[in-house]
DNA sequence: TCCAAATTATGACAACTGTATTAGTGGGTG
DNA sequence: CACCCACTAATACAGTTGTCATAATTTGGA
């Protein structure tokens, strides 16, 4: 398997998107992770701290390495781009009973103004999300200062489309997200 | 002064814009509201699920009667209609050093699975919120259809542009939101 | 084999969590 | 006055929180 320390990270990554940074506590993190107590101080010494900010640069990669893969796979296109970002969280909502949302939205919910170490874990992650978006709209006829706001504009609607899908546990906002980023990149 | 019911129900919607749920306590939130500790129960027998509810239901009622109060003193344009919606939270952003977000995303990300009655709460400030919106558009130009989609995508990607700008702390995304609603609205 | 370093076990710390109980205060009405 | 009521005070409860210190153990290399 896996060390315990990486079990440590991913399993914070999961209990960041059901609980939030607060609504996570240390013992049942650590029983979920079969991991030894003694690890914890061991590999993370600044604490809690350190550990979400490991999750939340783990997840910036990881939603980064979802679109990089479709631009390494495919000559972008704008329907092609939106759907494979938007389609992830769409699959992954319904397949968890919408258990799990944004590990970075959780973050800043959690300690915007209260924890300066996690809020900037937060923000490189979401620049790392953000930046294989901004190539794949590069890719297309965009210029630079466009393709930074679209695909700054992309993130912030998908974040919330989150939020909103979880709501009403339903995937209809994130549909509407699809369709209108389609029409706003098409026309 | 108000009366420490609806002291205790504001501060929760403070308390939740800064910590979330799971980060506010009762005791703090309490000595902040200036209310005597004996009255958490006697008017919230449901417990802190009561309290949060009820702010959440506020706020949602807050933030609908911002629009409202637009539509009724104007004729309602898409410019003038996005930037009475984005304004108030740059100017919040900006007045409280992105200290404070959206209570309902807050509630939603901790506790959207773990928490029925507040995620039913989130969801119904969440319509109480878009109703006035929907209602703006179907006064332009657009359809039943359209109105219900774009007041869902405008939601979205406000709740999403909060956290973005926290994160950064910039309101940069949530200006971008502005320009980029515009432009979907009038195009 | 033996040492040293990496890893884990165990348990304690004070502070805090939401909830609950019981007694008591106040003020207005009968 | 006496009564009842809304309201508050004070405290206790069992559990959990993140952090920490120290000892025991395992591991890999010389």
């Amino acid at each position: 398997m896996s060390s315990p320390r990486e079990r440590l990270v991913y399993t914070m990554v999961k209990q960041l998107r059901e609980h939030g940074v607060e609504g996570t506590g240390l013992r049942p993190l650590v029983a979920e992770a079969n991991a030894p107590w003694g690890s914890l101080r061991h590999y993370f010494p600044g604490g809690k701290d350190q550990l979400v900010s490991e999750a939340l640069e783990w997840s910036g990669s990881y939603a980064a390495d979802v679109v990089a893969t479709y631009l390494r796979r495919n000559r972008p296109t704008p329907r092609g781009l939106v759907r494979v970002i938007v389609r992830w969280w769409i699959d992954d909502l319904e397949a968890n009973g919408y258990a799990r949302g944004c590990p970075v939205a959780a973050a800043v919910v959690d300690c915007a103004h209260t924890n300066q170490p996690v809020r900037v874990a937060a923000e490189r992650a979401l620049e790392t999300w953000q930046e294989p978006i901004r190539q794949a709209l590069a890719q297309l006829r965009f210029g630079p200062r466009d393709a930074e706001e679209l695909s700054t504009f992309i993130l912030s609607g998908l974040a919330g489309a989150i939020v909103l899908s979880r709501a009403r546990r339903s995937t209809e906002p994130l549909r509407i997200l699809e369709r209108q980023l389609i029409r706003l990149l098409t026309g």
